[in-house]
DNA sequence: TTAGGGTTAG
């Protein structure tokens, strides 16, 4: 027989012995979806406190998941610790379910405190229990002992690992940067016989399109079908997403259709990554006919299509235009969220209108909204760029009395200022300070650092510590390479940096567009033409072109009165 | 009744 549910309001006014089927279709039901306010969820707390019986402990957990659903983890604890006080039963689910909360709120000392609580009341921890923890584990960015944890686990047959557990950490080790790992554990659990399933391929393609990995990505997707494992929707724009981002547009069209063949309707997601494909290959038109066209095929816009679309805007520098459009969306009722106000406060500096900016930072409290370390970010660049730095300073000063945590990002963001500004004293200090504070510099930041000392006349300091990169576990890349090579080049020292260019090649670094410029540059300057004109070669062989300080060089040197036999050779090469 | 995946910003 069907039960008709009555309203949730209708639920509580209601006497309990009347109520109790009615109830379990409603505890079901809000598990799945939440309540539509966290009073709610307590209100049916006290109710089911009141009922006779008391109801079952599968009830109260799936009480639990609700709050779960509604991602108000310490809710869920506190009535986690109310059912204890009150002697009402859990089991190893209960426990489970307030391990996870604890590691979302990235308490994962408290989960494993739970653990052995868990043990010492007899319950047997399972596959589920288990895996969460790993899962806490890794968030908070102990990949280490997370895999020493499930290495023991296996060992010692405490649990026997399903899909879930490897796509849990499979995708844990790809959202900290760590896809080789993943890969090598994706590869494993197939040897173990554990059959990968949608979610697992989503996952690795993911990754592997972050690192523009798209080929070994589209092997995986015909992988996929060749061992019955079905794509989805998410698959598909996972891999167009890719696609897009490595300029592949025959592909991407290709996927597209493919997708329609396959009954899968592009849906917002779909939409929105074109929007942002189009808007960050400056092709504003397109992006444009994209959202008209998903309105035409009744897939609505959301906040971050049109986020998408603003940024593509500030990237042209057309920050007004963008600003127009945060008006038609809160029109349509779509409201502005932080990155809205990012993505302007960025196009807004970038165009170094760095009061505008601030006047938007200020806005944002009165529309609800609390700056980022993003937004502090931004802003703090927009000072230093304009040279404006007695105001980064302060505006630094601000954000740590705000209680904003400082990432890697933001010290690479202040080094830099600092040294663009002339205060390569303060820069150095601050390098120091941001190590006392446990954060371990970035190969970034360490070409910031080679790049400021080399500016401010400090080649050997840059030299010295560029040599001992690889004794801090450090792989030099192409920028830093660039900046060293550049530091030389300023210094005259070409045949070092003509070397220096020589190992990066041997080390497999893989020049791009700025070392071949910084390194023709300096043979210009220093009239090495008969160098300059091999790099040229080289470099136009890999497909890269002369940038526009390059040229403008060539075009003064062209200008200027010393020209000789060498330089004009070498101009025919360029300007044919 | 407990654990897993896709779109935007520095």
């Amino acid at each position: 027989m069907m039960i008709r549910l009555r309203s949730f309001s209708t639920f509580l006014r209601s006497n309990s012995d009347q109520t109790h089927p009615q109830f379990e279709h409603l505890l079901l039901q809000k598990s799945r979806l939440g309540f539509d306010k966290l009073d709610d969820a307590h209100l049916m707390f006290d109710k089911m406190l009141q009922l006779q019986p008391l109801p079952s402990v599968t009830e109260f957990s799936q009480l639990l998941t609700s709050l779960v659903t509604m991602k108000q983890y310490s809710a869920a604890l506190s009535v986690f610790r109310d059912m204890r006080v009150l002697s009402i039963p859990v089991d190893i689910i209960t426990f489970s379910i307030a391990i996870n909360c604890c590691c979302r709120l990235n308490r994962v000392d408290y989960a494993f405190s739970l653990l052995g609580e868990i043990m010492k009341r007899g319950f047997l921890p399972n596959v589920v229990t288990y895996t969460t923890l790993v899962r806490g584990l890794i968030i908070q960015d102990n990949a280490v002992e997370a895999e020493s944890l499930f290495k023991k686990l296996v060992r010692l047959n405490v649990i026997q690992p399903n899909v879930v557990t490897f796509n849990t950490i499979i995708d844990g080790l790809c959202k900290k940067g760590y896809t080789c790992v993943a890969v090598a554990l994706f590869k494993y659990m197939q040897r173990k016989g554990c059959k990968p399933d949608t979610v697992t391929y989503n996952i690795v393609i993911h990754s592997l399109c972050k690192d523009r990995l798209v080929d070994y990505a589209l092997g995986l997707f015909d992988e996929m079908s060749e061992s019955g494992v079905a794509p989805d929707i998410r698959t598909y724009n996972l891999l167009i997403q890719g696609l897009c981002n490595i300029n592949q547009w025959e592909d991407v069209r290709r996927f597209l259709r493919e997708m329609e063949i396959r009954n899968f309707c592009p849906n917002v997601h779909t939409f929105s990554i074109l929007v942002d494909a189009y808007g960050k290959e400056g092709k504003i038109k397109d992006a444009e006919d994209v959202i008209e066209l998903m309105i035409q095929r009744g897939q609505y816009p959301n906040v971050v299509t049109y986020n998408s679309l603003m940024d593509g805007y500030c990237l042209r520098g057309e920050v007004d235009e963008a600003f127009s459009v945060l008006a038609t969306m809160t029109g349509k009722g779509i409201l502005p969220d932080i990155i809205s106000y990012n993505i302007l406060i960025n196009g807004f500096c970038k165009k170094l209108k760095v009061d505008r900016a601030v006047d938007l930072f200020q806005q944002m409290p009165l529309q609800g909204l609390a700056p980022t370390i993003e937004t502090y970010c931004t802003i703090l660049q927009g000072f230093f760029h304009t040279g404006r730095h007695i105001e980064a300073h302060k505006f630094y000063k601000a954000m740590l009395n705000k209680g904003i945590e400082l990432d890697i990002f933001t010290c690479n963001t202040m080094l830099d200022g600092l040294f663009k500004n002339r205060r390569a004293t303060e820069a150095l200090s601050f390098f120091h300070l941001m190590q006392c504070n446990g954060l371990s510099p970035h190969i970034h930041t360490y070409s910031i650092l080679i790049d400021g000392l080399c500016k401010n006349g400090n080649l050997e300091k840059a030299r010295t510590l560029f040599q001992s990169l690889p004794c801090k576990g450090l792989r030099p890349d192409v920028k830093a390479y660039t900046m060293m090579i550049r530091g030389l080049c300023q210094n005259g020292l070409l045949f070092e940096a003509n070397e220096l260019f020589q190992e990066m090649k041997a080390n497999d670094c893989l020049p791009d567009s700025g070392v071949y410029n910084t390194l023709i540059r300096g043979c210009l300057y220093h009239k090495n033409y008969n160098e300059a004109v091999v790099l040229i070669d080289e470099m136009r062989g890999r497909g890269f072109s002369a940038d526009v300080s390059t040229t403008s060089l060539l075009l003064g040197l062209l200008e200027s009165k010393e020209q000789d036999h060498d330089l004009l050779a070498l101009c025919k090469r360029f300007l044919p």
